[in-house]
DNA sequence: AGCACGCCGACT
DNA sequence: GTCGGCGTGCTC
């Protein structure tokens, strides 16, 4: 086509009422890092509103979108304009959720596409869930009736309905038996709804047992939900208290009034014997949802989640952005897990968000824990949320006895790591034949080796952190970044062999020590890395429970919600462990961590102890686990925070930056000092304090903004933005502690 | 975020 | 001579 006839096509277009001038356009949020929605033409017959699921074409492929509110601004070039695709026949996102996608992209300064991605992360779901094939039975005779027909029919003559490969199952023939009588007309075929994923738990299915100040607190928090209004409340209880009893009759109380409820867990706190609970209470499970759901499963529970036919999901916190048809409660158990915090793409704190997207829809939010968060204790004193205590065990369980063994004065052997006082408690315990668990914090044989001769010591050639020996493995590993390599039996520095030491102990070397001096008892080793995977985990987890194991050695993952009623003294190898890293929450991880780890044992009734091995007996954190006196904890914590990290610089307080490499860091720094000469707080933290994964080719870093205020916060965030306009994208931003100013 | 394009090093 | 690494830029 030459110059002059598109000239003349647009002068001919000039000239009539153009069509495409008439054709709406929309804004759409894309799954991509833009600042904002972008503009999509609304075909002819299209019939589209806010939060509407669409398919729109973006560069060279399809992807999934919503469309926004708001008026188009129509600044875009009309000749980029292309056409929505598709629109999914699924209910559109509603406002109160819209309007919570908003707020999460402002708040985390994240590209609000992103964050609408996180509720549409449910691929094919959009679409209605295709209708099941059934067989009904219509009755007559076959031509021939064989045996197996005759027992096909005889089966099928009850009048439900049944699945072609279910019928033929039942009547133990194959399919092709069923086929012939569909093709002689004895069955026809019908379409049913799918099936629900759960059935709908029921709050009547057994009536509250609560009593004392169980059934207090209950009542205390059935007032907010009978409200249905906005409300935070904080439950705060040791382990073994009865806060799951009392949030189900919450949630019990929402079911009855007609509402959908969503339940945060850990990831790792949600397991068979949570969803078993559940169960014995409503006669039913929650569906589930976390990440590693089958893609069919996953589907099933969002669309249903989004018509309201599933009431209660239980799940991690991915799950606070399932768009709920008619959500009224949520409940974020363990509200202090660090697990909360997404610290990829979109960073944000599912307990902070979860009480923003409760004041959105104005409905009540539980936070629970044995130990709460500072930042929930703050506002529990403050009163913008109603702390409920539960200070006592339920029925026959009690806390363990607490005690601190001083290691100075009771050294472990040479080679060793075990004090002799908490060895003889072992022996004790297994002799009764009762069970131990040991905890330590950290994973593999030994945090450092190095060699005797040369002293050279294993480095992450990646990022700089020592690497950690496996001896099961037959590795050494970094723990930052994943590296790892096969353990070397020459000292690659000066080439001696057979003289590399390791330093410190791991869990895989106490279980070494402890099978020298228990050879006979049962020992169970258990990390995240152990051969088998989660599969594996499960099953060593039951076999503990049942009592198949005397001595129990693990990390962390011992200490969530696993119950094991013969455990009755828990040692604690190396509770300074954690101390002493740079990370602010340092103490308060430590106390939440040691708490959870001693509340394992004691919860049948049997006399239980806790020893603490501890080189430092007077810190504040060690005296307050065995005095109990989590007070006394949270009261100290808070003022160190006040004075460490929330110094009085004027309106805006510290800045962290973290990066990939500590220069990285510093020249970060060194422009914010900049961007924002009346900030005077900025800290700086290489990798090796915050670990951060290495992305190559773009800079990526991480602010950990600690502020009073998080409208100046973001005022400042927001300058610096604009002030480098480059480093959009690259930016992540996490808002820590202040959950005050959404409130 | 994903994807194409475009530029330089080791190989069928 | 190509294959393929990743740095750069763009998507309504």
């Amino acid at each position: 086509m030459s110059k002059d006839s598109s000239d003349l096509f647009g002068a001919l277009f000039e000239a009539a009422p153009a069509k495409s001038v008439m054709s709406r356009t929309v804004p759409v949020l894309v799954p991509m890092p833009a600042p904002r929605a972008y503009s999509y033409a609304v075909p002819e017959g299209m019939a589209v509103e806010p939060g509407s699921v669409v398919q729109v074409p973006l560069g060279p492929r399809q992807v999934i979108g919503v469309v926004w509110d708001g008026d188009d601004d129509g600044g875009v070039d009309p000749k980029k304009l292309r056409p929505i695709s598709h629109v999914f026949d699924c209910p559109p996102l509603g406002k109160q959720m819209r309007d919570f996608i908003d707020w999460v992209a402002t708040y985390t300064l994240s590209p609000p596409g992103l964050v609408a991605r996180m509720a549409l992360r449910a691929p094919a779901a959009f679409d209605p869930e295709p209708m099941i094939e059934g067989l009904h039975f219509i009755g007559g005779q076959p031509e021939r009736l064989t045996p197996a027909r005759a027992k096909v029919m005889e089966i099928a003559a009850d009048g439900l309905s049944w699945t072609r490969l279910g019928l033929a199952h039942a009547a133990g023939v194959s399919t092709s038996v069923v086929d012939g009588l569909i093709s002689q007309g004895i069955f026809e075929t019908i379409f049913l709804p799918p099936p629900p994923v759960v059935a709908k738990p029921d709050p009547e299915f057994t009536a509250s047992r609560l009593q004392g100040p169980q059934k207090d607190a209950a009542d205390e928090i059935l007032a907010d939900v009978r409200k249905g209004e906005f409300a935070v409340s904080l439950i705060d209880g040791v382990t073994g208290s009865g806060k799951t009893e009392v949030y189900f009759e919450a949630i019990a109380e929402t079911l009855r009034r007609g509402k959908q409820v969503l339940i945060l867990l850990p990831e790792i706190a949600l397991t068979a014997s949570f969803l078993e609970r559940f169960q014995d209470r409503f006669g039913a499970k929650p569906a589930e949802w976390h990440s590693d759901l089958a893609p069919k499963m996953r589907e099933k529970v969002w669309r249903q989640a989004v018509t309201g036919e599933v009431r209660v999901v239980a799940g991690a916190r991915s799950a606070l952005f399932l768009p709920f048809e008619d959500l009224g409660l949520i409940i974020v158990d363990e509200e202090h897990d660090p697990a909360y915090k997404q610290e990829d793409r979109v960073y944000y704190n599912a307990r902070d968000m979860a009480v923003v997207r409760g004041r959105i829809g104005d409905f009540p939010v539980v936070l629970v824990s044995a130990t709460p968060s500072v930042e929930s204790q703050v506002n529990g004193q403050s009163g913008r949320y109603t702390t409920i205590h539960l200070p006592t065990r339920y029925g026959d369980a009690a806390l363990p006895d607490l005690h601190l063994i001083d290691m100075r004065r009771h050294a472990p052997e040479r080679g060793g790591f075990l004090s002799p006082v908490l060895l003889r408690a072992i022996g004790k315990t297994v002799a009764k034949g009762e069970q131990a668990l040991l905890f330590l914090n950290r994973r593999g044989y030994a945090p450092l080796t190095l060699c005797r001769v040369c002293g050279h010591r294993f480095q992450c050639p990646q990022c700089s952190s020592w690497l950690v020996e496996h001896r099961f493995r037959n590795q050494i590993q970094c723990h930052q970044c994943g590296y790892a390599e096969r353990t070397p039996e020459a000292c690659p520095e000066c080439g001696t062999l057979d003289h590399l030491v390791a330093c410190g102990p791991g869990v895989e070397r106490i279980a070494e020590e402890v099978e020298r001096h228990f050879p006979d008892a049962r020992t169970i080793m258990l990390s995240s890395d152990i051969a088998g995977g989660v599969k594996r985990l499960r099953l060593e987890l039951d076999a503990i429970a049942k009592g198949e194991a005397d001595i129990v050695i693990g990390t962390q993952l011992v200490a969530k919600g696993h119950n094991f009623p013969l455990m009755t003294l828990v040692g604690i190898v190396d509770a300074d462990l954690g101390l002493a890293n740079g990370d602010p929450r340092a103490a308060e991880r430590t106390f939440q961590l040691l708490s959870q780890v001693t509340g394992r044992a004691g919860r049948t009734g049997l006399k239980s102890h806790g020893l603490l091995q501890t080189y430092q007996p007077q810190h504040p954190v060690m005296q307050a686990i065995v005095s109990g006196d989590a007070g006394a904890f949270y009261e100290r914590e808070i003022l160190e925070r006040e004075r460490a990290i929330l110094p009085p610089f004027g309106r805006l307080a510290s800045i962290i930056v973290s990066a990939d490499s500590r220069q990285d860091a510093e020249a970060h720094a060194r422009g914010m000092r900049n961007a924002a000469p009346q900030v005077s707080g900025i800290a700086v933290l290489g990798p090796a304090e915050a670990p951060i994964a290495l992305v190559r080719g773009r800079h990526r870093f991480r602010l950990l903004v600690h502020g009073r205020r998080n409208s100046d916060m973001q005022a400042f965030l927001r300058a610096m933005l604009a002030q480098s306009p480059k480093e959009r994208g690259s930016i992540q931003v996490q808002l820590d502690i202040d959950p005050q100013s959404f409130l």
